[in-house]
DNA sequence: TTGTACGCGTTATCAC
DNA sequence: GTGATAACGCGTACAA
């Protein structure tokens, strides 16, 4: 037996759709007996709306669209995207969403935005292409811009990237560091720092102003720049890159804490004693950075609260608020103990 | 301006809807120069196809959901959940899907269902109710049922929830221990242990299975179980619960790590000496387990692997595979620190 | 290549 | 106040 559509229960009822639809939709419309005749039948005979077809008039989907970077397995896997989903997730909560988790499409975020049915798309961490944005704009729904330098017209949400990284970098200074590894997200770039934007150059400008206060600049020997991918894997092969150089860094400045924590535990399982013998300062403030031996200090941003205001931004749009909301949320330096006095 | 549709695109270009949509989805049944015409219009327009109207007549959304019995933020903060989703991520990317997270619709997974435009459904923890199962089969959706007593006529995932349990109680009791605390999920039954079912039951009947061959039963005063949700903070409540009791057990037995973190750490913030004063066994071994102090003794359960098996029944559903799949993992204790012999 | 029916609800508009 | 008729949304599929 094949699905239940609202015209079975019109014919079995002897009404018409019309009636069936305000059985549900509109009870007030209708004499209450019809209203329970209908549901009657209806529930006897197993009738659920379609969906898609009631989308198909509603314009509605009641779902919103994370659109993801990295596979969503990838992504999980860093728990700075777990957190940011459960500041999405309250939102979606609260408004009767569901949250839709949109990875690239054989590879592609441009291949995947068209076919996602949802509302609205948060967008996280655009750093390659801006097509995606021409694409969004095309589908007529409305999406907000999280970790992205975004255009005026699209509603933003992003952290204080600049003045993070300058309170990171500045400790490491202050204690007297001057052979620093800069671990930086992959950025697509082959670390042509010139061609740097979004997060990694808002990041590496304020890297770039604190060490300017020391009369340190990027291009100075004693100060490196790697590239790897934003996961724990990434901070392994990050160490074991910079631990093979001649001019190994007494104190290593992560861009994010998954890639800290895999550089400590590559630390530690080299038999390097931390953190006296490399100094490490991660970026987010993840749970596990207190848990971690030596707790890592690193410079804490609302992932939480990021979640929320992006969600609700879109929230609001969708209710056809107009206003475009541009939101830069501040960071703050946590001090634990991976960062110690060069000696 | 206003969204851009198939028929503007053929008016435009002096074809018909049909010419625009093989343009697009079958070019080999067009003249190549009409292809080319076709979508340089559609570019130069800015066509995106409605993934709706499209899913209308496909009856395809290419997403599968997964439904939640907490809302997100919930969900997520048991890592438990991020490694299943996990799963369910590497078998979405390679099948070209997207994943719905589907949290219960205002208090309720029921209203959640019938709303969610999804190809198919992962269930995961089905206590409750079974109106649930209902439900879905009049949507005529494909799913599969994890972690939850499956009729013989749906696909399921479970884990030895038995063995596993039985395991984590002999090795407690083989310390010596016999004042124990079991601490299980909330099963919205109040302790009616005979109501149980699914994995809360099975767990049991693991625990009720090693218990009898020391002699004791469930029902021994030495033998407690309360129940608090499976989070930290559940976590937390029950060793406060328990520390008051008179008899405070020497051993406790939880049913998830998370409970088992939460517990170890509000037993240290009440300055126990951990595993002196109390042993600790766990359930899933989550990351975590193997960083808490003292390491966590837990049974391991796949997690990821029920999420990619889940996810496989699944799309092979939707590929019109008929035979229904139950499956059963198997569970392997972990041996930490957390358990040691009573003195 | 095209015309047209079709999918499945929703929502004016209209009649009793 | 109740309820019906018909148009609509946007692509896809099938016969021509």
């Amino acid at each position: 037996m094949a699905k239940v559509t609202i015209s079975q229960i019109a014919k079995e009822a002897g009404v018409s759709k019309t009636a069936v639809s305000f059985a549900f939709n509109a009870p007030t419309q209708l004499a209450p007996a019809t209203v329970r005749h209908i549901r009657d039948i209806a529930e006897r005979l197993g009738y659920t709306p379609d969906p898609i077809a009631r989308s198909m008039t509603t314009r509605r989907t009641n779902a919103l669209g994370l659109l993801l970077p990295q596979d969503i397995a990838t992504a999980l896997a860093n728990p700075f995207y777990t957190q940011f989903i459960r500041g999405l997730g309250q939102v979606c909560g609260r408004a009767g969403l569901t949250l839709m988790l949109v990875p690239p499409l054989w590879g592609s975020m441009m291949k995947a935005i068209p076919h996602a049915t949802v509302d609205g798309f948060v967008v996280l961490g655009l750093e390659v292409d801006r097509g995606e944005v021409q694409l969004m704009r095309r589908r007529y729904k409305p999406f907000v811009l999280v970790d992205s330098d975004a255009p005026d017209d699209v509603p933003s949400v992003n952290i204080d990237d600049r003045g993070g990284a300058q309170m990171a970098m500045e400790y490491v200074l202050a204690h007297g560091h001057r052979r620093i590894a800069i671990v930086a997200f992959e950025s697509g770039k082959a670390g042509h720092i010139t061609a740097y934007t979004g997060t990694l150059a808002a990041r590496l400008d304020g890297y770039r102003a604190a060490l300017a206060a020391y009369g340190l600049t990027l291009d100075d020997e004693r100060i490196q720049l790697v590239e790897v991918p934003s996961s724990w894997e990434g901070g392994q092969a990050a160490f074991a890159r910079l631990w093979q150089t001649p001019i190994q860094p007494t104190a290593l400045v992560a861009m994010s804490d998954i890639i800290a924590i895999g550089a400590i535990d590559a630390a530690k399982a080299c038999g390097l004693q931390l953190p006296h013998d490399l100094s490490i300062v991660g970026f987010d403030d993840v749970p596990d950075a207190q848990y971690v031996s030596p707790g890592l200090t690193t410079v804490r941003q609302p992932v939480e609260a990021k979640g929320i205001l992006a969600a609700e931004v879109l929230v609001a749009a969708l209710q056809q608020e107009r206003d475009v909301i541009h939101k830069v949320l501040p960071c703050e330096l946590v001090v634990r103990q991976s960062v110690v006095a060069y000696k």
